[in-house]
DNA sequence: GGCACGAGCCCT
DNA sequence: GGGCTCGTGCCC
């Protein structure tokens, strides 16, 4: 008799483990990576076959044994690196293995349905309150549902929705999810005359390309270095010896300009990302599973193509933030995961920034990576000159505006001498904090809390959630009408830099203008056409992007990211300054660059004028050895959840005082838990969140502590191992 | 995720 | 007593 042992793709966080089914005869054909159904309960679910076994006919298991129902494809879906990669990710990750598995499906779907589709609820019929006086639970959905129009089903709606439904108030439907699509980019190659850094660099990388062996590579070159040729020559060796070569960008923006470098040198590139049409994605798989692409290029989730025999894997801008999965599980940073996958496949993995993460300096300092340095720009064209303005001093000489005089005739200058000039403010827009004045309350987000932003369309925006609503013409807590709209968003800013440069065409690049298929593309190659003068947004005018006609960059609220309480504040704070610094003359023209901050002494605002990252790196990783944050320590965040805000935190508290009894007491390694506090966004629809944050030398025992209280199986944990911020 | 099951609740 | 609600735990 033939087993299988199968994952289910359910998405339930309490399974997590697998199931054995019977293979009956007609399908003896399969082996671990196929897609079967099987039957489960009372459902048929779709199956992963991990592993295939043999067992004696009279074996008896201690239940009944069902058989696999179908087979999806024509083929093992999974390849065993991938399963191997997926069994991996879930263990580190603490998450249930369908999970990850669903990564390399890009999602949970299944090939052979056509169209993604999610089943929402509507009101059929209108209701009486008084008819359901005994159903609480009915009449709180029936309430939701006349105020939202219509409801995703879950778990937790389901059995009040079925009732609905058969009593006629409520009915189901199949919602389709459409997406964006994306086309195909051509360029002409450029010659490029390689540095003696860049050959240096090649040639290291080379000889662990050629060995077949697992390397890490740290790329640190100044912006302008020239590393994007570094690694168009190393996915040529790749190639050459056969194998493929996975390039990420920290964001789909940035693929386009990836794309267009790489087209210019190969014939099989394939872009992959989270965008893609289903018809698309299909497309592309297919073309690379019959060999015609041996180059990937995409933000994170293109490291889960079905692709075997990888030999490289660039992380470009490796220190980008973007890099981690925050926001749903399974929250996985691409840079760990890129490495564990180029070990599997015996590859080399190359980091590269002019910004390295602290982290991985720190690793290549210990000699954990392999440090490539490329400290000169290309044709030795000089890193642009940059000067701080003090904005206490600008209020005290009576300048009011955004724009510091200095900047002011900056400004005026490049425009005079016909260049072009790139503003930095990272937010987005008119006022970041809407306050009245009698009370000092701020006006939070209905759903999670935080600040809501005003926006030039009269609303007010939540940035983390998506909600809108209308500004109160009262203050809400106290009745006050003297509401005050504060601070300072690109909306704003354009309205200022149209009132104070008249004449400038000026250009806004952020979320909200850069909607639709390649709003980001169309946005620079009009700014690179010169058709604008000025380009100001957020941080994506800082990311990644080549532009000759820049002499000028400004940097406003260069010390906006201090005022969050984040150990990796400073950091953000430098990264940004230097990467916005970068794009100032690029070509033959000297560039020019003003930081304006408050905070002008900050570590992070100096050196970050000084463009000189191992100073600020020097500066910083004694600050964080003597706070025991990483790269000294793990981080693991744990965020408990209730509707009850005391249950929530007395459960934290009870987790906490369990690791300290079984996990900090009894081991030989750091081992630190710090909380419950109140954690970022204290109150999600309803939900009081707290967190718990573990500080570990020695993730493996914090890892068992989790496991053994199944904490990673209940749905009021999120589990971060990683986490970027700390609440 | 979906479903069965059963303890507890209100109704007539 | 009976029907309904809602939480719990199982599914090879």
């Amino acid at each position: 008799m033939t087993v299988a042992e199968i994952c289910v793709n359910v998405a339930a966080n309490s399974i997590d483990k697998n199931f054995t089914y019977r293979i009956p005869e007609r399908f003896n054909f399969l082996t671990a990576g196929w897609r079967v159904i099987v039957p489960f309960g009372a459902q048929r679910v779709v199956g992963f076959i991990m592993n295939v076994s043999e067992f004696d006919d009279a074996t008896k298991f201690e239940f009944k044994l069902k058989e696999i129902l179908y087979v999806i494809d024509e083929e093992a879906w999974f390849t065993p690196e991938m399963l191997k990669a997926a069994r991996w990710m879930a263990e580190f990750y603490l998450c249930p293995l369908s999970q990850t598995m669903g990564l390399f499906m890009s999602g949970r779907r299944v090939k052979k349905i056509p169209a993604r589709f999610e089943k929402i609820y509507k009101l059929a019929r209108p209701f009486e309150e008084k008819n359901f006086k005994n159903k609480p639970a009915q009449l709180r959905f029936l309430k939701l549902l006349s105020e939202h129009g219509e409801i995703k089903a879950d778990k937790k709606n389901f059995a009040v929705a079925k009732i609905l439904i058969a009593a006629g108030y409520v009915s189901a439907e199949q919602q389709r999810i459409l997406r964006d699509s994306y086309s195909e980019i051509k360029s002409v190659p450029r010659r490029f005359e390689l540095t003696a850094e860049q050959v240096a660099a090649i040639e290291t990388v080379e000889k662990f390309l050629t060995a077949r062996k697992f390397q890490g590579f740290l790329l640190y070159g100044v912006t302008g270095s020239g590393k994007t040729q570094v690694y168009i020559e190393l996915a040529k060796i790749t190639l050459r010896l056969g194998r493929r070569v996975i390039i990420l960008v920290p964001e789909i923006s940035l693929t386009s300009q990836a794309v267009m470098n790489f087209k210019a040198h190969f014939e099989g590139v394939a872009v992959i990302h989270s965008r893609l049409t289903i018809g698309e994605r299909s497309d592309t798989f297919h073309r690379i599973r019959s060999g015609k692409v041996g180059i990937i290029i995409g933000a994170r989730s293109a490291l889960f193509t079905p692709i075997d025999d990888v030999g490289l894997i660039v992380v470009d801008e490796e220190q980008d933030s973007s890099y981690k999965q925050d926001k749903n599980a399974p929250r996985y940073h691409a840079r760990t995961v890129a490495e564990e996958f180029a070990k599997f496949h015996g590859a080399a993995i190359v980091f590269g920034s002019a910004t390295p993460s602290l982290e991985n300096f720190y690793r290549a300092q210990c000699g954990e990576l392999i440090l490539l340095r490329m400290p000169r720009r290309v044709l030795d064209n000089p890193l642009p000159e940059v000067e701080c303005v003090d904005m206490r001093g600008e209020l005290r000489a009576g300048n009011r505006s955004v724009l510091s005089r200095a900047l002011f005739v900056l400004l005026n200058k490049t425009l005079a001498a016909n260049h072009q000039a790139i503003l930095l403010l990272n937010r987005r827009g008119w006022s970041t904090v809407v306050m009245c004045r009698a009370c000092g309350f701020v006006y939070g987000c209905p759903d999670c809390g935080l600040p809501m932003t005003y926006h030039v369309d009269g609303k007010l925006h939540c940035h983390h959630c998506e909600v809108e609503v209308e500004p109160p013409k009262i203050c809400p807590a106290c009745g006050s009408r003297h509401i005050k709209f504060l601070g300072t968003g690109t909306e704003k800013l354009e309205k200022a830099l149209k009132l104070s440069l008249p004449r400038a065409k000026v250009l806004r690049m952020d979320r909200d203008s850069t909607g639709g298929k390649f709003g980001h593309k169309k946005i620079l190659d009009a700014f690179a056409n010169h058709e604008f003068d000025i380009l100001f947004g957020t941080q994506m005018v800082a990311k990644g992007h080549d532009i000759s006609g820049v002499t000028a960059v400004g940097v406003l609220s260069a010390d906006a990211a201090l005022s969050f309480s984040n150990f990796r504040a400073e950091e953000t704070c430098f990264t940004l300054i230097t990467q916005a610094a970068g794009r100032a003359g690029r070509a033959d023209l000297p560039g020019k660059v003003i930081v304006q901050a408050y905070n002008v002494d900050a570590a992070a605002i100096r050196f970050g004028c000084e463009q000189d990252y191992e100073k600020f790196y020097a500066n910083e990783l004694p600050q964080r050895e003597e706070a025991f944050f990483p790269p000294f320590c793990n981080l693991v965040k744990l965020i408990v959840m209730n509707a009850d805000a005391g249950k929530a935190k007395d459960f934290a508290k009870e987790i906490r005082i369990a690791f300290r009894t079984e996990v900090a007491k009894n081991s030989s390694e750091r081992q630190e838990i710090f909380g419950p506090i109140a954690a970022a966004i204290a109150n999600l629809r309803g939900v009081y969140r707290f967190v718990l944050l573990i500080k570990s030398e020695d993730l493996s025992s914090v890892r068992n502590f989790l496991r053994a209280h199944k904490l990673h199986r209940r749905d009021d944990v999120i589990i971060d191992i990683d986490p970027m911020t700390t609440d």
